[in-house]
RNA sequence: GGGCGAAUAGCUCAGUUGGUUAGAGCGCCUGCCUUACACGCAGGAUGUCGGGGGUUCGAGUCCCUCUUCGCCCACCA
């Protein structure tokens, strides 16, 4: 217990300041977050790998779900007796974290080029050490139950072997090489990027149609269109295709390139589209990656005519291409200057708006200069297989489904990786090169020093490997490998869930897949949970840029950490985006923290009621003496237990026994929510609670018994929250005054059901006292009744168990400000002021407070619809169709509702003509 | 250009292989400060399940088509 030394002191609102840090605390220092890989000699391991955030990152909404998710998924399966691991750490996040040193050293006045690669490294690397893994801190204020004794981070020299072992095994394998080709650059991170790296937007550009004229007939030409015009220093043919009528007599021969002055073939390939423009296409092989295809398959020199700042200049190959006046213009100045250029001597034709897609950089969004350069490159096309064979036999699974052919769709389309990154933070490529001698380059485990050919100094490769070089062996390198014996691994390999983001399907999860199948040959976990996106309420995405953000410490200061995964664990369905309020934090987070303080009430009154002196078990309570009410609630436990347990889901895929059908579903959280909240308010307190308070108000037996039951029941309640609500959970649950079997809430056992000779008959009597009660809280409201007056009412019931009914009219009664009596039949002096409810007769007879027309025209009103209801219904069951066809059961069922509603209006019936009389 | 998804109450969304009178939360209306909770309690209203067509004894659910939004992919000069 924490703060509150006794029961009375607690306050009417739950205070998340109070306890929050304290449980939180405990926990980590008890280990109940730490697991143990001796543990999963005798039981399942349950693994969670944190998608490691950037080590620079600051905790935004988008974090507070997905690890709000994870840590829902952890914290029921420590309970439900999983060895749970959720394994935390930081990504060193290569161009995003070089790029923030970059702007700071940028305020002293410095670049990264001017102190020099070394001290450029070691300032990054002080960075990380006084400001990284802020992100982790924060995550403990949402209660994330992370093991920190285990916390990674991807540049670590841990992972680092592991980053060499990767890229030299797969060197051995044949699948990494050297390739000197067109690929994305951003000018402004002076680096190369994957084809995820550079991400499409749609764009209205221009397309400029240029007129090249024949070498050696001025007076013909041939039109090009281009998107880029300053490109064209770099082109060194013109392309039509083979089949081109109009093109025909004009291939082979030469054209005149203007500005560079040179002379350039016209070629025939069948990549141009003779639909498009003229039908003809200037080829930029180094700036292009189609051109540069075009370029091989015809052996055309590819001068570079771009440098790597996105300067106009002579680079390679470009002999005098470039005129004096463009050199060491930007490329865009140059676009500017070569248009006005083009347009002065007569070659412009016109220029289009046109839409189209264009690549800019994912980190820096500076749009992305195509460029020839050597580059390292993962042969894909072998891994890919591999993942799709995952899918495919079962081994994974997505969620929600339809991400799967996505997934699908990217890997058999899959192109070779671009791993190189001509950055300095991150993990250099292991590979050396001998200047002196020229040997092949050295790919190596450990560093080399000396050419083992000529003993001569080595040069070591001057990139740095992709960031996601690193990400994709998480799974693996975090618990050990390449160390095949690592204790971690053997333990915890494979992992049990991913949860993220549809973003990162590409950059991470499916090149995570393919590492472990590659490498360990088995998948690194078997579901995939992809949640939608934080939104606000125009449905924009939340970032920085647009303001739109949520703080979600803020919300954990205002509301309490529990409120705030309520919030996004409630309001999320299977892949569907969580819409938020930046402007009306209340909107979006007050109903979180209603029911947590509704929770905290009902813990508040149920404890205060129940006592401190110890509760008899439910086991050793006389079954006899169990009440209706008793039963019900313990049937309703139950039934809340099965489904929290149906939408969460088997915790992994039994290959054997899923269908398919059920290999989809699961982990449907926000079912689970709605389950558990619905059982501990609108059944245990609305109805139990309230029905059992005259029987803990008197000493004795009966007091006894419900002592019992409501612990047991709160106790089931307080387990079935606990993985989303973990804190107050923790509080409450600490009082409740029966034998503990754990030392916290947070790994006491996760509820099951009885077992089916446990459970009692009887339960729905009291479904009577339920419809009782609202019938008559209807006819007090109706009739503006006042709180305080109390009504006479008559329960009618079945002659043969009015004894049973009196004790329930009595429970009926109370919670109904009512004297209910119980009768066999309804008096025939009352009849005019009869009311039917629900299908039990529930007598009124409280003079002058009934309106006859008004109960009459009710009561026909009901009659008529049921009416047409039950000839609708006799017509089915006459239909031999429907009674061939439908199931047999559904056509008994039909007949069994039939003869009830026959039943039911012959009674309505009968009241119209008693009011009548 | 290719592929996928969505459209259900004012809002956000459930609705499992077709099968009772289509649900929840929030919001709204009415009455209550009933000594656990007004962050609450009780009662109530609200749906041509996007339009059209089809299959079926039966369609929110399956098929076709149209409309509107969204997402992913693409060698859109």
């Amino acid at each position: 217990m924490t703060g509150y030394t006794s029961l009375d002191e607690l306050p009417p609102t739950f205070d998340p300041s109070v306890t929050e840090r304290t449980w939180y605390d405990r926990w980590t220092a008890d280990g109940v977050f730490t697991a143990d890989p001796e543990r999963t000699a005798d039981r399942p391991s349950f693994v969670v790998l944190i998608p490691p955030p950037n080590v620079t990152a600051v905790l935004h909404m988008g974090h507070g779900l997905n690890n709000s998710v994870q840590d829902v998924l952890v914290r029921w399966r420590r309970m439900a007796g999983d060895e749970a691991l959720w394994m935390p750490g930081t990504d060193h996040a290569g161009i995003a974290t070089q790029n923030v040193v970059e702007k700071l050293i940028a305020k002293e006045g410095q670049t990264r080029f001017a102190i020099g690669r070394e001290a450029f490294v070691a300032r990054t690397a002080q960075f990380v050490e006084e400001t990284g893994g802020t992100i982790l801190q924060q995550l403990k204020a949402i209660g994330a139950s992370a093991d920190w004794t285990r916390t990674a981070y991807t540049l670590s020299p841990e992972l680092s072997r592991a980053v060499r072992e990767a890229f030299v095994r797969l060197h051995e394998d044949g699948l990494v090489y050297k390739g000197h080709r067109v690929i994305h650059w951003c000018t402004r991170c002076g680096t190369s990027l994957s084809d995820e790296e550079a991400e499409f937007r749609d764009t209205t550009g221009k397309l400029y149609h240029l007129q090249y004229p024949l070498a050696d007939d001025p007076s013909r030409s041939i039109t090009v269109a281009t998107t880029r015009p300053e490109t064209l220093l770099g082109d060194v043919a013109v392309a039509v295709h083979p089949e081109d009528p109009r093109y025909r007599d004009l291939v082979g021969k030469e054209l005149l390139l203007p500005l560079a002055n040179v002379r350039i073939p016209v070629i025939a390939d069948p990549y141009t589209d003779p639909e498009f423009g003229s039908g003809a296409v200037k080829i930029t092989p180094a700036h292009d990656a189609n051109d540069y295809e075009v370029g091989k398959r015809h052996a055309l020199s590819m001068p570079v005519v771009i440098d790597a700042e996105g300067v106009l200049r002579e680079v390679t190959d470009a002999d005098g291409r470039v005129p004096e006046a463009l050199r060491g213009l930007d490329r865009f100045a140059a676009r500017t200057q070569i248009v006005s250029l083009l347009q002065e001597s007569g070659v412009l034709v016109k220029i289009d708006n046109h839409d189209h897609s264009v690549r800019h950089c994912y980190r820096c969004d500076t749009v992305v200069e195509p460029r020839l350069s050597d580059q390292w490159f993962v042969r894909m096309q072998p891994l890919a297989t591999k993942a799709l064979g995952a899918l495919r036999t079962g081994e994974l699974r997505i969620l929600p489904e339809r991400w799967e052919a996505v997934y699908v769709n990217w890997l058999e389309g899959i192109r070779d990786w671009n791993i190189s990154r001509q950055l300095w933070w991150g993990h250099r490529i292991p590979v050396w090169y001998c200047d002196a001698c020229g040997t092949d380059p050295i790919v190596s485990r450990d560093d080399v020093t000396a050419c083992p050919s000529c003993a001569g100094p080595l040069r070591q490769d001057e990139d740095v490997l992709d960031t996601w070089f690193s990400s994709w062996l998480w799974p693996m390198s975090t618990l050990g490998w390449p160390n095949a014996d690592a204790r971690d691994l053997k333990a915890f390999y494979p992992s049990d869930v991913l949860v993220t983001a549809p973003e990162i399907l590409f950059f991470w999860v499916a090149r995570m897949v393919m590492a472990g199948e590659w490498f360990m040959n088995e998948s690194p976990f078997h579901t995939v949970y992809l949640h939608g996106t934080v939104r606000d309420m125009q449905h924009r995405k939340m970032s920085k840029s647009l303001g739109n953000g949520i703080d979600p410490l803020d919300v954990v200061r205002d509301y309490g950490a529990d409120a705030l995964r309520w919030t996004v664990i409630s309001g999320l369905g299977v892949g569907v985006d969580v819409m938020l309020d930046p402007n009306d934090l209340d909107k979006s987070f007050a109903p979180g923290r209603n029911f947590c303080t509704k929770l905290w009430n009902i813990g508040r009154f149920l404890l205060s009621r129940v006592g401190e002196a110890p509760v008899t078990s439910l086991a050793q309570v006389d079954r006899a003496r169990l009440t209706a009410a008793d039963r019900w609630i313990l049937d309703r436990l139950d039934q809340a237990v099965a489904d929290c347990d149906a939408a969460l889901g088997p915790a992994r895929p039994d290959r054997a026994a899923w269908s398919d059908a059920e290999r989809l579903r699961g982990l449907r959280l926000a079912e689970y929510a709605e389950c558990a909240r619905r059982f501990v308010w609108n059944e245990l307190a609305d109805w139990y609670l309230e029905s059992v308070k005259p029987r803990l108000a008197v000493a004795g037996d009966d007091r006894e018994v419900a002592r019992t039951v409501l612990a047991h029941s709160f106790d089931a309640a307080l387990r079935l929250l606990h993985p989303i609500i973990p804190f107050i959970t923790e509080e409450l649950w600490q009082r409740i005054p029966l034998p503990r079997p754990s030392a916290y809430c947070a790994n006491a056992p996760w509820p099951v059901q009885r077992a089916a000779e446990a459970r009692l008959d009887g339960g729905d009597m009291f479904e009577v006292v339920r419809s009782a009660v609202t019938a008559l809280r209807q006819v007090r409201s109706e009739y503006n009744v006042p709180p305080g007056q109390f009504v006479d009412a008559m329960l009618v019931a079945p002659s043969a168990h009015a004894e049973g009914f009196a004790p329930l009219a009595a429970i009926a009664g109370a919670l109904s400000r009512s004297a209910m009596t119980v009768t066999t039949a309804a008096p025939d002096g009352a009849a005019a002021q009869a009311l039917l409810r629900d299908g039990f007769v529930l007598v009124v007879p409280l003079a002058g407070m009934v309106d006859l027309d008004k109960e009459r025209r009710r009561l026909e009103t009901d009659a008529e619809q049921l009416h047409k209801q039950l000839v609708a219904l006799d017509g089915r069951l006459a239909n031999e169709k429907f009674t061939d066809k439908a199931p047999p059961a559904l056509v008994a069922a039909e007949r069994a509702k039939a003869e009830e509603w026959r039943t039911r209006h012959a009674q309505l019936l009968e009241r119209i003509a008693g009011l009548g009389a």
